[in-house]
DNA sequence: TTCATAGTTAAGTATAGAATGAAGTATTCC
DNA sequence: GGAATACTTCATTCTATACTTAACTATGAA
């Protein structure tokens, strides 16, 4: 048991295969070449680590044409990247230090596959505050005003609930260090503002963009001023 | 960001500190002499190691006279070690691998500072069984015959509710693979049970034993035969 | 068909950093 | 006091494995 981890240990403690682990934090699939660029090293350098990861199960991968995706073979593993994202920490925000000096991934970024950084924040603050869902115990709980206004926005409560993934669960995020909201809502609402062209990804990171569009619709359902 | 994240990885990506992780998600405090014993080798390395642990606040170190006792520094690191124990692939219990064959470890851990394995699934399994807590959109409530339950048993629910730490979430345990109490509920449990010798701790394992006297008190309190 | 791009495989090298050996400081116990 | 134990520091050695160079297959486009 001990020697297993410690295999999987090693394999994730490697720098070039942390920064792959890193970059697909993002929730996304990348490319092998992809990878090597945002890793800084050769292809065959980075094919020779994607095969350790895939022989581990750490990764899986689809062939496209002449490109190969990889992405996490499974939630289990993101966790144990986000929760080493969530050793780093938190850069001290001065008055010197303003927003604007911090590159925008920290913003505005997808944790895995919901929506972080302050944004995620600001949005799960919102919905407290209007009492869409209802903190109990350091969990997530859906009112029925909730219910209803969820199915107004456009999302199937009942259907999500259905599904086997945790259906809402607060995700301390690493770069915010307070609760927002994961589980499969968050991935809906971060789905629905993709599709809805709210926002945008960005390539070969893991922030995102709000579009004009995006900005309107934050301030209408959220009161947020992006 | 990333770089500080490669490094984190790097950290306890080596093999003997992958051990010494290991060894600590215990949830105890242990002296350099034992990790070193435990991660098999010499009093100097793990000096070193721990030196580079320490440094990197992963973890803190308490000193008793000529003895240094190391331990986490936070739930985050142990949260990153249980994450990567959770990878490792579930062992195949055929009718062949008996029960019998295994280290006890897999039947009546701790989980950092709860109690795990076989016996936490199953004290949860009956806590659930009696309406003693209720499962609700994967998190576990208090019901109100409960917190009657837990005041006889001489927990005080209110005090742990006041504590910052979350007071009472499930716990994916990487052994069972199954949903039991972690949280300050979680640990109240086991501080009980240490305290009134229903279970002791043994010497360089994360395996508890459990005494006479819990046999009677686990059948007594939780219809669990041990 | 030919060229370009995406990715892999294999053999050889280089080096970071883990382990070792020797010598030191504290602390406890007799 | 002296011996034993717990732990650390530093200089040196060693080695695992990441990376490179080179040659390969496969897909797609011109």
């Amino acid at each position: 048991m001990e020697d297993q981890f410690i295999k999987a240990a090693a394999l994730i403690g490697d720098p070039t295969r942390a920064s792959i682990m890193w970059t697909l934090l993002d929730g996304r699939a990348f490319t092998a070449t992809e990878l090597a660029i945002s890793a800084n090293t050769s292809p065959q350098n980075i094919s020779m680590h994607l095969g350790k990861l895939l022989e581990a199960n750490l990764l899986c991968v689809e062939k496209q044409g002449r490109h190969k995706y990889y992405r996490f073979s499974n939630k289990e593993v993101a966790y144990v990247v986000e929760s080493m994202a969530n050793l780093i920490p938190k850069p001290e925000i001065s008055s010197k230090n303003k927003p604007e000096n911090y590159p925008p991934v920290k913003y505005c970024r997808t944790c895995y596959d919901h929506l972080a950084g302050k944004i995620g924040v600001a949005l799960t603050d919102s919905l407290l505050e209007q009492k869409i869902i209802i903190e109990k115990n350091n969990t997530f709980e859906i009112s029925s005003e909730g219910k209803k206004w969820f199915s107004d926005f456009g999302i199937n409560i009942e259907e999500a609930q259905k599904q086997k993934r945790i259906f809402l669960k607060p995700c301390l995020d690493w770069s915010e260090r307070r609760n927002h909201i994961a589980g499969s809502i968050g991935t809906l609402l971060l789905n629905k503002m993709l599709n809805e062209d709210w926002i945008r990804r960005t390539a070969n990171s893991r922030a995102i963009v709000i579009t004009g569009k995006g900005e309107k619709e934050f301030l209408k359902y959220f009161k947020i001023v992006v």
